[in-house]
RNA sequence: GCGUCGGUGGUAGAGUGGUCAAUUACAACAGACUGUAAAUCUGUCGCCUUCGGGCUACGUAGGUUCAAAUCCUACCCGACGCA
């Protein structure tokens, strides 16, 4: 029998923290015969030491003693990867059930959540930096034919998924190809665990207004002082720019309207994975739902 | 009141007699996703369609023309200037 990881994914603004918080604290009282949860967080930016207004992290105060991993564990001036956050993310794990508890997976980043529910397996090729700075500079048709020389098969896989124009991809895949000689077809490797995805979603209307609340309260705890505090820890406009709308000369309509498009996008992806359970989070007793849920599996 | 400029699709904004259902951008909708993933990229985007085409559209109403978003007239609305 394989051991259970709970994790719980969804639309940004749905209460996915709070709601892995409740469920790592129920974890914790008798009935439950474990010796409770703690967190790890699945968000391509809350890795970052100092991004936490513009990510929505949590605080000290709303993780209510419960240990929160994958949370600040990177310089903002580094590049963070899929590839550690895996490695992190299992370690982690690891370390949790050695302690009899109980993991639980947190956060909105799909392209995390399956690197691990999946165990993607990515071509041990680290970013190359200056190949990267170099190969920018080039057309993407340019940087198409480039590839095609070097893998035929993974410059027409990208074509055919309609992203000619897609730089990023074209790069890393051109990277690899000159590591490795081609780019290696995807394989998964079948995690040691089993997953239990709870998935939160809201209605359109709802999920609207979460978002302007939200944002709205972001700008009011200080978003634009962040930033003014990351430029002068020397994070340049470039790589703020990285980090996403809120961190690129946000204002409040901007970043309200790009959220909601983010959420769009997150489903998108999530839709895909026909082993979530999807719970709408603007219904009442969606603890008691998912914790019911998880008394069947756990 | 007179004069000038302007009124274009959900929005901004091109077009200024035929190749215009109308460049482009944004929004909207759908999708992709091999170490940046809140990133990056793709498709659709007036209505109907048996996918050949058909219909209705560029402030309103007329007119000129084989042909008008484009020219003319009147009217309505807006901005600015002069009174």
């Amino acid at each position: 029998m394989k051991k259970k990881v709970i994790v719980i994914l969804g639309q940004t603004a749905t209460g996915k923290s709070d709601l892995a918080v409740k469920l790592a604290l129920r974890l914790c009282s008798g009935q439950a015969k474990k010796n409770g949860g703690e967190i790890i967080s699945a968000d391509s930016r809350q890795v970052y030491i100092g991004l936490d207004i513009g990510t929505g992290k949590i605080t000290k105060k709303e993780m209510r003693g419960i240990p929160h991993h994958l949370l600040d564990v990177v310089n903002p001036k580094n590049k963070f990867t899929v590839t550690e956050y895996q490695q992190k993310t299992i370690y982690a794990m690891t370390e949790i059930f050695k302690k009899g508890k109980t993991p639980i997976i947190c956060g909105g980043t799909g392209f995390y959540i399956d690197a691990i529910t999946k165990g993607t397996i990515f071509p041990e090729v680290p970013p190359n930096i200056k190949l990267r700075k170099l190969l920018e500079k080039k057309s993407s048709a340019k940087l198409f034919s480039m590839l095609l020389k070097l893998d035929k098969k993974r410059a027409n896989d990208i074509k055919n998924k309609n992203e000619i124009n897609n730089k990023v991809r074209l790069i890393r895949a051109i990277e690899i190809a000159r590591a490795l000689g081609e780019v290696p077809n995807i394989t998964e490797a079948t995690p040691p665990y089993e997953f239990i995805k709870i998935g939160l979603f809201l209605p359109d209307e709802i999920l609207k207004k979460k978002v302007n609340k939200r944002v709205t309260a972001m700008f009011q705890n200080g978003l634009l002082k962040e930033i003014i505090k990351l430029k002068k820890e020397g994070i340049s406009q470039k790589r703020l720019m990285e980090f996403g709308f809120e961190y690129d000369n946000p204002t409040k309509e901007k970043v309200i309207l790009e959220t909601i498009k983010y959420a769009k996008r997150q489903m998108t992806w999530f839709k895909r994975d026909k082993e979530i359970i999807w719970f709408d989070a603007s219904k009442s007793d969606i603890l008691g739902n998912v914790v019911n849920l998880l008394k069947i599996n756990i």
